[in-house]
RNA sequence: GGGUAGUUACCAGAGUGGCCAAAUGGGACUGACUGUAACUCAGUUGUCUUUCGACUUCGGUGGUUCGAAUCCAUCACUACCCA
């Protein structure tokens, strides 16, 4: 994996890149439908490509692990393969499945133990075999197996949850280093900074990270129940340290506005189930604002769900026909919304990209940080 | 014409003397959702009031009772059965 640095803005800490893989090109500030169970949820591939334009997806190792499996996924040749998603795919590694899955595992020093979600068996994830199990899905981007520190976690159990992430990093990368990628294309691993909302930790977190010189690196541990505030200065504090030739990769992050104030503060790469679960929930954002799709107030709109996309779904469909379909609990109204916010969300980072090319960022972020966050 | 069962909030339906503005479903309305155990979850759903609370309801009318959705009488309507 190469990253190359394109442009940076003036007047804040945005840039652009260009981040190449054996699975292809993705441009930066980039968003990732995420699609942990070896689908994004009610969108075809097709429509993934075509209609999303998304330049790379998300697994989730956890989910994949227990099921289809690694018997399965190694038979197949690996998720690319699996899915017939060709473009690169990033993994998640389970940490945050340790951090929300809470009351069915146990941490320890060597791993962590847990119940399965859907049979109650027994399993153990270390930072090694995490990476195992990363190579044989066959993930471009490999994630280190960390700690999801709660945004509520006192200092002490930040610290200590953080060091522990840290030990983890080591003996992940050791293992990441002595083993090879299993078809043929490369494979890349991203360390991962803890801290919790504490600055000090935070620095103390991007250093140890940085010091590993790996090909980029993500932020953890943020949008888990913080202030946005919070999250923001965390991201700021962070991205002094960590190295600007590098993707930098906010994890599991977040609205609309939570992407653009983060782009704005350095952040390259995003993903959110936010997209696709508010979606299915009824949820639309747009460009002028969100809309919940089961208010009574769309149910005589039928001017087109978003007159100022181009992605079909937008052109295509009325307000009052999606209204409909989520009242009538449809099918189709979950993969319009799907399509929908998808391909919004990617529109958003290409804009900003655009954005920070012109030089005209800032004042665009600025204002359209208020247009996403109204209410329609 | 005769018999039987029934009539409760938007719908279905529980409640058979005071703890009932009335269970539970559904529907409707509103909100939540951030590295997905999520087509999930929460709230509201007689009227007025921010709350406390006040007021009007259980087919109609009249009665019994300190007190009635609940008991009695009667009328209306519905369903089924027999002719």
């Amino acid at each position: 994996m190469q990253f190359e640095l394109q442009h940076s803005d003036a007047y804040s800490a945005a840039r652009t890149g260009k981040i190449t893989t054996d699975h292809g090109v993705i441009e930066t500030p980039i968003f990732m439908p995420v699609g942990t169970v070896a689908t994004v949820k009610a969108v075809h591939m097709r429509e993934l490509k075509e209609d999303i334009k998304a330049q790379i997806i998300l697994g989730n190792t956890y989910h994949l692990y227990l099921r289809p499996g690694l018997d399965i996924l190694e038979k197949a040749g690996g998720l690319h393969k699996f899915n017939g998603w060709d473009r690169p795919i990033l993994t998640d590694s389970g940490g945050f499945q340790v951090f929300s899955l809470a009351g069915t595992r146990k941490l320890k020093e060597e791993g962590v133990t847990f119940r399965s979600h859907i049979d109650g068996s027994k399993h153990l994830f270390t930072p090694e075999n995490v990476v195992d199990t990363q190579r044989i899905i066959g993930a471009d981007i490999i994630m280190a197996f960390d700690e999801c520190t709660p945004g509520t976690a006192d200092y002490a159990y930040a610290k200590q949850s953080m060091e522990r992430t840290h030990r983890w990093l080591e003996r992940g990368l050791k293992h990441f280093d002595t083993t090879e990628p299993k078809y043929g294309y490369s494979q890349t691993f991203f360390p991962i900074v803890q801290g919790c909302v504490y600055p000090d930790l935070r620095r103390q977190s991007a250093e140890f990270v940085t010091a590993q010189n790996r090909e980029g690196y993500a932020i953890g541990g943020l949008a888990v129940g913080e202030p946005a505030e919070k999250m923001y200065e965390m991201i700021e504090v962070v991205n002094e340290i960590l190295p600007k030739d590098r993707p930098r990769y906010l994890m599991g992050v977040g609205t609309p506005a939570n992407i653009l104030e983060a782009i704005s503060r350095g952040v390259d790469m995003f993903d959110c189930v936010m997209p696709t679960r508010n979606g299915r929930n009824g949820m639309l954002f747009t460009r002028n604002g969100i809309m919940n799709m089961r208010n009574k107030k769309w149910a005589n709109d039928f001017s087109p769900i978003d007159a100022e996309s181009d992605c079909f779904v937008d052109q295509q469909y009325t307000k009052a026909y999606l209204r409909h379909l989520f009242t009538a609990n449809e099918l189709l109204a979950m993969q319009i919304a799907s399509i929908h916010n998808l391909a919004f969300y990617m529109w958003l980072v290409k804009e900003a990209r655009q954005q920070i090319i012109s030089g005209t960022f800032s004042s665009w972020k600025n204002q359209m940080v208020k247009c996403v966050t109204t209410r329609l």
